[in-house]
DNA sequence: ATCTTGTTTCAAAAATTATTGAAAGTTTTA
DNA sequence: TAAAACTTTCAATAATTTTTGAAACAAGAT
């Protein structure tokens, strides 16, 4: 396997694992190479390396930069645009955990606050019905604290944290 | 809202989460239904409370059970099968990241570690894409230490145990 | 002012994914 | 062994999501 290989299955693979997590294949493609990329690559470097539209290419570059996973910039004496990703990592991972946290945690913690508020005599199967809502709802505020965490911390002290934690 | 439309809501709403993050909005629904049933739950009571097919029902419920979301019981002197869901909100989050790891997570690794070993001239570009390869693939093994981690852990130790982290 | 270079939009088409429903399969009962 | 009760399968269909590509738009160069 040559790197260009290596580079095209890194690719395609950061593509499929999108896919996975509800997340368009494409995006993910461009991010990933972008994230290969040692310098900005322009709109038609991605429709070319991706064999993709120029439509397919701008919505998607745009959705990264929604994501703040991409940016925009300018060579000088270029009208075209150039994009570059965060190369950090981690930053990624923190940046898609908050994204995330932000668009489909916070709303079903609030609906899940909602519905556990119900009114009613308060038999069995209501009784039951709030204790699992309360239950779902624990583990949601729980993993907000937990990403909330994750978002302010270092990369390696976070990992060293969580490492002595299980080891004990 | 009444405990009927409550309920339908998280029906509703688990199964949306479950669309954006790759499950199918069905199977998403039908483990809703059973968290919050009182009793085993038959074919035709899920067909009927979905509004879905024989068909469709019946492949998501196998689906579930295939994710140990779900398990078939008999109900007594009955030729039809039943269906209960665990109600146990910590094993559940536990079971779902375990399979995950080991369907998604564990094969992006190896992938991973194949590209990583690539052969090559040590030139700028070369090492500029085995450095990323390679921090991409430590966030994946941490990543599987914590699940890992999680999946051996009591809920309350564990969020204790965040908790306490954070709040230093 | 208009030509050139480049970006954005969005309706239509394509691709993918989910769902249906009827036929085939299985097991129990009579 | 045949009918009844129930489950499974899967080709066809429907729904959803993604992608295309051409037209509209924008801004700098001449």
């Amino acid at each position: 396997m040559n790197l260009k290989e290596a580079k095209q299955q890194f690719v395609q693979a950061w593509g499929a694992l999108g896919t996975q997590w509800g997340i368009n294949k494409t995006m993910a493609q461009i991010h990933a190479l972008l994230l290969l990329a040692n310098e900005p690559l322009s709109t038609e470097d991605i429709m070319e390396q991706l064999s993709i539209s120029r439509g397919n290419a701008n919505m998607n570059v745009r959705e990264l930069m929604e994501w703040a996973l991409a940016d925009k910039v300018f060579k000088f004496g270029e009208r075209k645009d150039y994009f570059i990703a965060e190369k950090d990592v981690w930053k990624i991972a923190r940046q898609v955990a908050k994204i995330r946290k932000k668009r489909e945690l916070e709303p079903i913690i609030r609906l899940l606050e909602q519905i556990e508020n119900i009114e009613g005599i308060k038999n069995d199967e209501l009784k039951a019905f709030v204790k699992i809502v309360h239950e779902v709802r624990r583990l949601a505020v729980n993993a907000e604290r937990l990403i909330d965490g994750i978002v302010k911390s270092e990369d390696s002290w976070f990992w060293d944290k969580v490492f002595k934690l299980f080891s004990k």
